[in-house]
DNA sequence: CTAGACTGACTGAGTAGTCAGTCTGTTTCG
DNA sequence: CGAAACAGACTGACTACTCAGTCAGTCTAG
């Protein structure tokens, strides 16, 4: 019985598994410093204490390996941003500003997703449509929770929560790269500062009552 | 007499300076979609009409060429944001959205910054340091705008002009790569309605008579 | 003794940069 | 005015190197 389609679940030894876990451990540091294009096979191999061909063992193509590194990241941003339940309401902000205060936690692994969108912004670029669908992903449900929030009267109505989505998610993305750049930024005041605005300029008036 | 430094005005025939002038138009292009490390001599060559030993007649190596784009791209960046005069007051948010408006008359070289931040956000990447520095600068010139409008009483004075500086172009740069990966989001309306939200919010109580 | 986890050696496709020489337009000089 | 000299703008061939992926074979735990 061959098992269909690429590795559903093809389990190995405990060793095996462990390797496999370090090397996406090890790829995402390199990952999101470097960019997929900057960060060879060898560099992950040798860090995660295998040879590169070692290393192909476990993940048969480069490609495989982001995609692992990747589904990993996908999980963890998903715990981060709706761990707390899937409708947070105008406490959204305050999860970001969070999100944005705990960089400094492991500011090794910040970025990852937006160094790897820009390394795929061209059209051919080969992760691009996995990651333009999950950026559309979390954009629509960014704007359910606003819209949900609206229906409940906690925020005003005269807010498109389409383009106030958009709107959040680019000051998320644009603030890590300020901060990848330039580590010395403020770049938790300014998420503070910011989510702090947010919610007054978007509570309805019955609300403030 | 040898000339001083690395090229300062070494000009050549009107032809050589015409071919630079195209290579540089190219590789801005290719640099704006794949990046430095997913653009080849080669490439810019070709579809410049020169031989890849050709182009490296005019550029030695492929790290001059970079900066002579990033040395075009800041001038052109500079006559958006400051070609008005240097203190704009609260009228940089209708230019930020004028900005994201016209990004469609030449979406081709739309991010080619937001994209050379991300490759060079390794503590090895050979452009972070000139990038960082323009960053820094564009950060300082939006806060003292803000600032003197604060002084001139246009602006309420308890917001913190630098973390909205950093907000602003955090939101500036976001959009920038959010519309690279998805063009059929409504860029140019969130960065309207964004600064609409953002005038009404920073005008001070005097000014609102 | 076998399956899973590797290694070392290798291949082939790039890719930046070098180099020696060519072509063409302009300037110098007899 | 015409030939010679020259300089700028290239080209084609090549080098030195990097890197993903292959393969045949080895080691070890159960």
């Amino acid at each position: 019985m061959p098992d269909v389609g690429p590795s559903l679940a093809k389990t190995g030894s405990a060793r095996g598994i462990a390797r496999k876990e370090l090397i996406i451990d090890v790829a995402t540091r390199f990952l999101a410093r470097n960019g997929a294009r900057g960060t060879t096979l060898g560099e992950i191999a040798a860090e995660a204490g295998v040879s590169q061909a070692g290393l192909l063992y476990h993940f048969s193509t480069k490609d495989e390996l982001l995609h692992a590194v990747l589904d990993r990241r996908d999980e963890f941003e998903d715990s981060l941003l709706w761990g707390e339940g899937s409708d947070p309401g105008l406490r959204i902000f305050e999860i970001i500003a969070e999100i944005v205060g705990s960089w400094s936690e492991r500011p090794e692994i910040v970025g990852l997703v937006a160094v790897l969108v820009a390394e795929n912004v061209g059209y051919d670029g080969a992760l691009r449509p996995r990651l333009a669908s999950k950026y559309r992903l979390t954009v629509d449900r960014i704007a359910s929770t606003l819209r949900a929030a609206q229906l409940r009267g906690e925020v005003r109505a005269d807010v498109d929560a389409h383009l106030k989505s958009i709107e959040i998610l680019a000051f998320l993305s644009g603030l890590e790269m300020a901060w990848l750049v330039s580590p010395e930024i403020a770049a938790a005041e300014t998420a503070a500062e910011w989510a702090r605005h947010q919610v007054l300029a978007l509570r309805s008036a019955e609300e403030h009552a």
